[in-house]
DNA sequence: CATCTTAGACTGAACGTTCAGTCAATAACA
DNA sequence: TGTTATTGACTGAACGTTCAGTCTAAGATG
């Protein structure tokens, strides 16, 4: 509300941000509130006075990088006009393909989420939402691209928990660099799955050919 | 070698199944020696006397308990007489389907694993061994039913890589509770893609009519 | 405009605890 | 007796959290 309250928030996503390449880095159990503190550039202190439990932090930067997440592949599928385009687009974020080499690096968060979230029910709530939004939207543009006459009919949601279940494992073996499974091996593997049970065309081919969205310049 | 040495064999086994055990309750960042040493009723010193480190401890720890669900897997798998019926138990242990409430527990470690294979190198080599084998053992059923005439000839390694992805994906979904997703749902999910893609027919019906094999009792 | 007040932002130092790992001593065994 | 197994007591370091207090800048007052 105030202008001081505006420096409070800046200060705040500051941390975050710090806290989730800091975790990025050193794993969730090995990052300390001093790691944090150094690299947004204050005083362990000042972490604890933002958010009072090293747990909270953690959590909140966890939260903070899937939302993250989620937006930025949000407003990037928002941007296509046809269903099989949207689909395309989420499953290519997913994968990270035609994006920075190290972009990747964010879903090792998924992977401290994932052996958090069974003692913590605070990250288990925030997954569980966040889960639930990303299957939704694979099953919203199932439906529209049948309503269009794009896709097979089928079963959206289950064909969207086939989908997302089918990410999340190829994401593991990407990130931890299992020599079988490069990101482009990973979108193709994806891809083909959704044309054969949606009912499209897809080839390998078809990956090289994809636009390379500009990237929206990051601040700070 | 000698008497003594068996001895020592034993009271290894015996921590390090303390260690799984504490592992899947409190997460392995909040394992402490002195919590496996409880466990196992022994002491601190001792646990470090046959381990030397904390990590050495904890990765050898995982690698015990993955050990032992592969081979049980493994057993299972091969007492099955045809190819379908073996890529039908192979799901069936991934799922858990028939056995114990709690024993899915064990996918809990799986978490831990990913979560901690990024940053160390023993962690990490052990899970790349142990997935090879386990796709591979995926792949070579999908090639002996092919070559019985079971099922569709389709790329065994693509498909075994997809199942295997699609199988730690749902996974996830299990061991953390999400509503959506139980042990049944998980396994008519990956049976549905299984006979989709082999060619072969299976019914959620199927299911119920699954033997319940009779499991080895555990000692200790 | 000058001065005082106040509250929020921020920090350095210290505290209490936790915990992995050490060590000397003891028990079990060959 | 010599070797191995085992432990209680201890240590040194790391770390989360507290706290007492400083600094800054926005209002209040005159």
């Amino acid at each position: 509300m105030s202008p001081r309250r505006k420096l409070s928030d800046a200060r705040r996503r500051q941390i975050l941000k710090a806290a989730v390449q800091v975790i990025a880095e050193k794993g969730l159990c090995d990052t300390g509130i001093k790691d944090v503190a150094d690299q947004a550039g204050t005083s362990p202190a000042l972490v604890i006075y933002y958010f009072g439990k090293k747990d909270i932090l953690l959590a909140e930067a966890l939260s903070f990088a899937d939302e993250q997440f989620y937006a930025r592949t949000a407003e990037a599928v928002a941007e296509m006009a046809s269903a099989r385009d949207r689909l395309v687009e989420l499953v290519r974020c997913s994968c990270s393909v035609g994006e920075a080499e190290d972009d990747f690096d964010e879903w090792v968060l998924w992977l401290d989420l994932w052996a958090r979230a069974p003692r913590d029910p605070d990250v288990a709530r925030d997954r569980q939402a966040l889960d639930q939004r990303w299957r939704t939207t694979i099953a919203d543009i199932v439906r529209e691209g049948q309503a269009a006459g794009e896709f097979v009919p089928v079963d959206a949601a289950a064909f969207a928990l086939r989908l997302a279940a089918l990410i999340d494992g190829l994401a593991i073996l990407v990130v931890l660099q299992d020599p079988e499974v490069t990101r482009e091996r990973m979108f193709d593997l994806c891809m083909d799955t959704c044309a054969r049970e949606l009912g499209f065309s897809w080839t390998p081919e078809d990956r090289a050919h994809l636009v390379r969205p500009h990237r929206h310049a990051a601040s700070g």
